[in-house]
DNA sequence: ACAGAAATGTAGCCAAGGCTATAAATCAAG
DNA sequence: CTTGATTTATAGCCTTGGCTACATTTCTGT
């Protein structure tokens, strides 16, 4: 028995809400890291105006993510010059990327349309468990 | 064809950030109008302390949350007393407990642990478009 | 009835993530 | 090489959602 409120889950506890406030908390970490991950490969560098461009905000917005970034030790820039990614934040966008891509084909897979499932894709791959992963994988490997 | 960009919807628009943190802010309201629905079911009426218990925060952020429901139209309450919910907040509840049953429901059913389903679901359940959900539904009823 | 406990309100702080407006640096032509 | 366009930085403001500390109100038990 997991189980120590005796009310199957229908009560939630505090925890639930604590995580997934922590999660949301590192889901524009991961966004950035993912953005600019995309633009270094498509363009060889990531300039604040089209991370800026792409993530949907203006270019102050975009300076502060990615000085958040820099101090979390997930990229290194210099002033009016691109961000780069470091080995830890590649990982993190390589994490990321691939999560997003299983919660994508998982959506596909029950029945969603594709385009829907790109874009709830956005806002749901923040707050998928590694269990939930493995499931989705397990899941996707066996129809 | 849908896709104008050509790439298969690897690169995420920036419409869909925008969506995602759209419904971000809804999130905290819908978390709340359910909390205090399910608190009056079972005794009541929603007292600020029974709230902040259960959201895992202090009865100031409880407070706080309460303010803008009420400035939203979703709960009223007057200074000492419980909080109670309008009936365009009750409506809120009602959508935001279905739609979060059906997602532990489509978890459980691909294989996710009831717990796992139970904690991710906090977090997923806010980014789940209609058109998502009517799909977990369609899924559901299919199986 | 009144004192102490419990609940609620309020003030003020912080960080995050938006924004606009303005300044400074870089880049690209002519 | 200088000028104008573009890019980046910075300052400052707003809202939200956390928090602590403190004031006030309500409730409870003797």
């Amino acid at each position: 028995m997991t189980e120590d409120t005796a009310d199957g889950g229908q009560c939630p506890t505090p925890e639930r809400f604590t995580q997934a406030r922590a999660a949301q908390s590192m889901a524009v970490l991961e966004d950035y890291a993912e953005m600019i991950d995309d633009l270094a490969q498509e363009l060889g560098e990531a300039r604040i105006t089209d991370i800026a461009a792409r993530m949907g905000v203006t270019h102050p917005t975009a300076t502060k993510a990615v000085a958040r970034l820099k101090r979390e030790g997930l990229a290194v820039s210099r002033p009016y010059r691109g961000v780069f990614l470091t080995e830890q934040g590649a990982a993190l966008a390589a994490r990321v990327r691939m999560r997003h891509r299983v919660v994508v084909d998982l959506l596909v897979a029950v029945g969603v349309p594709q385009e829907t499932a790109e874009i709830d894709a956005e806002g749901l791959e923040h707050h998928v468990s590694d269990v939930t992963l493995k499931a989705f994988e397990t899941f996707l490997a066996r129809r």
